[in-house]
DNA sequence: TAGATTGTTAATCGATTAACAATC
DNA sequence: TAGATTGTTAATCGATTAACAATC
């Protein structure tokens, strides 16, 4: 069975994303130790939950003292590769490409943004942070130049699946896609879809259900 | 139980989710009829799952033809509170609160960004779209006369717990958080956070496990 | 040591998948 | 009608919560 191969720990997908939120508490933490308890309260967790979830990594916490926070960030920094630097380039140097590429985040994941495209003339020339937003023809050379794994699609989603094309055509392994759009790609291409609108759904939704509520009382 | 008072259904939060892949397939969707076969070959879903997601709306499929989209859809809107306006406010006139505001797609969910504030003099006075950028002082003037209910954050980290204290004294009742922090707010307000660079440390974790599967074998 | 906190096993809960009857 | 597709019940699977022993 894959879960026991020691080789590559599978955890469960509820698990990994609350490992993101664990690992962006800690980067914020300043104390040398901290216990599940703790990270339970400041993220709405249970502690049981926090400990199972912590208990899928090597390192393991000190009872009646905690979780080393150091040590801790240190193995989550491991899980999510943070230890090896990965290229990146957007696609679309509109509002979002923009905002992006001077996200300010990204250098403490060892995420370099190495090129951002366009198809408009305006845009092209413009400086975006340390970068010049480049016309397509150069995407080609500077994923070779720089081994480019992860596209950032930020095009109208008509365009999407073009560029979607485009990057899997010149080897790009990872899609994050915020066109909201369903792109097609072959199988072994990793696609995420960001669809902005989505977060405002599920608020909309809260709010309707706790106005019926309301009402109701 | 509560799933059983028909006054508000809950749905499994796992089902939510899907719901909203669904109503977007739908919105691009042009036939009149879909079966649950191709709305999950579409999504990656089993057909099974599609069906007993919609089995929980009033709607029913016929069976032998499908779900009409049509109809669909309007369910889902309503579902989603999208047949109400919505108004809301952006919170820092950066890149990122740029890139919201005139972002296409609000406008078919019913949501109207009625202002957007910022405390750097420079942005203030700034065109984004149909809105001018105003001092946060006018915060409370444009709840008010709006009626507004959900508040973005799109400012550093280093400030948004300070706009979410104003954001809750002047009544807003959902948050919708893109800054990379915890913020604290009474429990009464619903808060969302959207983590940019969450999707990236994903995509960051199953490429290395890919590449740990590759070297493997 | 006593007490606090971890790590893990077992019990519960919820979500997915399978199977199949209902029906157009 | 026969066949396709839905809707629903039952079986399986996975995730969360509870309980508690281990341990610093």
């Amino acid at each position: 069975m894959l879960k026991e191969n020691k080789e590559f720990i599978m955890f469960p997908k509820a698990t990994l994303e609350r490992l993101k939120l664990y690992h962006r508490l800690l980067s914020e933490e300043e104390k040398e130790y901290i216990s599940s308890e703790e990270i339970g309260e400041r993220l709405g967790i249970l502690p049981e939950q926090v400990r199972k979830d912590l208990s899928y990594l090597e390192y393991k916490g000190k009872p009646k003292v905690g979780y080393n926070v150091k040590k801790l960030l240190e193995e989550l920094n491991k899980l999510f590769g943070i230890g090896k630097s990965t290229k990146v380039i957007i696609v679309g140097a509109g509002n979002l490409g923009t905002a992006i590429t001077n996200y300010p985040g990204f250098a403490n994941y060892n995420i370099e943004i190495v090129g951002i495209f366009d198809n408009d003339p305006n845009k092209i020339g413009k400086r975006i942070g340390d970068l010049v937003v480049l016309p397509m023809d150069y995407l080609e050379r500077v994923i070779k130049k720089f081994n480019v794994e992860i596209g950032v699609i930020c095009v109208p989603k008509e365009s999407a699946q073009e560029v979607a094309n485009i990057l899997v055509k010149n080897g790009i392994k990872a899609i994050w896609n915020f066109a909201p759009t369903f792109i097609k790609v072959p199988e072994e291409v990793i696609v995420r879809n960001e669809d902005i609108t989505s977060g405002l759904l599920s608020l909309k939704h809260m709010l309707e259900v706790k106005d019926q509520r309301i009402r109701k009382d």
